[in-house]
DNA sequence: CATGCCCCCTGCACGC
DNA sequence: TGCGTGCAGGGGGCAT
């Protein structure tokens, strides 16, 4: 699920809940994601303030009171959901429960529909009242504490590249970082070295809308004299209103639901080509058809005719 | 240092 | 119905 659009709906999602309230209890269920847990994980976080709730790239970044930072990536299938404190209202134990259509049976026993306890990986019990409950089924997510003070060095930080919404996404830097190099642009664009937060669906939308051909030599950014081309100039609104768009819509929601109240984000709606391999191109008057071919090992879905 | 490939893990859609 | 295959929003680690 989770690129830039995502975490930042993610984000938005968690702050009122989080942002200002304390660790009353947390649980930890099994002792690694993609990585262990941090050691003494809930020792170091129960009684810690949450003083502000931000992100960087895809992470989430929880500031605590213990001048460490909580740092949450999302991986392909991490999900947060909140109960407001209230546990779900479930009918009686008896006969009928079994056939009601909130309820499953499962080996983790009969269960509130759409939940999925089994990967529920931590929970935190916050001072508001909300219970936040971290779901990763492929575990690739992972959390790290980390000494704010070390936060820009730190290995996870320290070479990744600028926010695409902030004011450092130029098209005099991509053509800096462009410069030169042979990599094709679709895995220019996938480096977070070079822009952090953008992954395979967005940069495929940007591509498209910009008109861009994603086997093109990232070097076309630049031209001879290193300095920004035309296509380097209209990449980079393109990228920002791809995303902006997308955060308006509450993210793209691929799978099952996604924000943290469980509702839908719905800018998957707006893919314009992102799983529409062999529809006609989206593109007015086009007429082509969309492909998908594989650069890096990712797919990469894209119109031959209009992306040149 | 840069690039390419494999891998982590689970679930799901598809074809037979 | 059941099974094998391929694919999935990310990115670390290793060989070259």
């Amino acid at each position: 699920m989770p690129e830039l659009p995502e975490v930042e709906t993610v984000r938005r999602g968690l702050e009122p809940v989080m942002a200002g309230f304390r660790f009353v209890r947390v649980t930890q269920n099994r002792p690694d994601l993609r990585f262990p847990f941090p050691e003494r994980f809930v020792e170091r976080l129960e009684g810690q303030t949450i003083t502000h709730l931000g992100r960087r790239a895809k992470y989430l970044i929880a500031r605590l009171s213990s001048g460490e930072v909580l740092v949450m990536h999302l991986g392909m299938s991490g999900r947060f959901s909140i109960v407001n404190g209230v546990r779900p209202v479930l009918p009686q134990v008896g006969k009928q429960r079994a056939s009601d259509p909130r309820l499953v049976r499962s080996e983790h026993g009969v269960r509130p529909a759409g939940s999925d306890p089994a990967h529920d990986h931590a929970v935190f019990h916050m001072s508001g009242g909300a219970v936040i409950t971290y779901n990763d089924p492929r575990r690739f997510g992972y959390m790290q504490l980390i000494a704010e003070t070390e936060l820009e060095v730190h290995p996870l930080f320290k070479s990744l590249g600028v926010e695409p919404l902030g004011n450092a996404l130029t098209a005099d830097y991509l053509a800096s970082r462009a410069n030169g190099k042979t990599t094709d642009l679709k895995t220019f664009l996938m480096d977070q070295r070079i822009v952090a937060g953008l992954g395979n669906i967005y940069v495929c939308e940007a591509l498209h809308r910009s008109g861009l051909s994603p086997c093109r030599a990232c070097a076309c950014l630049a031209d001879r004299k290193g300095a920004p081309t035309k296509r380097a100039e209209n990449l980079v609104p393109t990228i920002r209103s791809v995303l902006e768009e997308a955060i308006a819509a509450g993210g793209s929601t691929l799978r099952d639901y996604k924000q943290t109240d469980g509702s839908l984000g719905y800018f998957q709606h707006r893919f314009r080509v992102y799983g529409r391999e062999g529809e006609p191109c989206t593109r007015e008057n086009c007429g082509g058809k969309i492909k998908r071919i594989v650069q890096g090992g990712r797919s990469t879905v894209y119109c031959a005719k209009c992306q040149k």
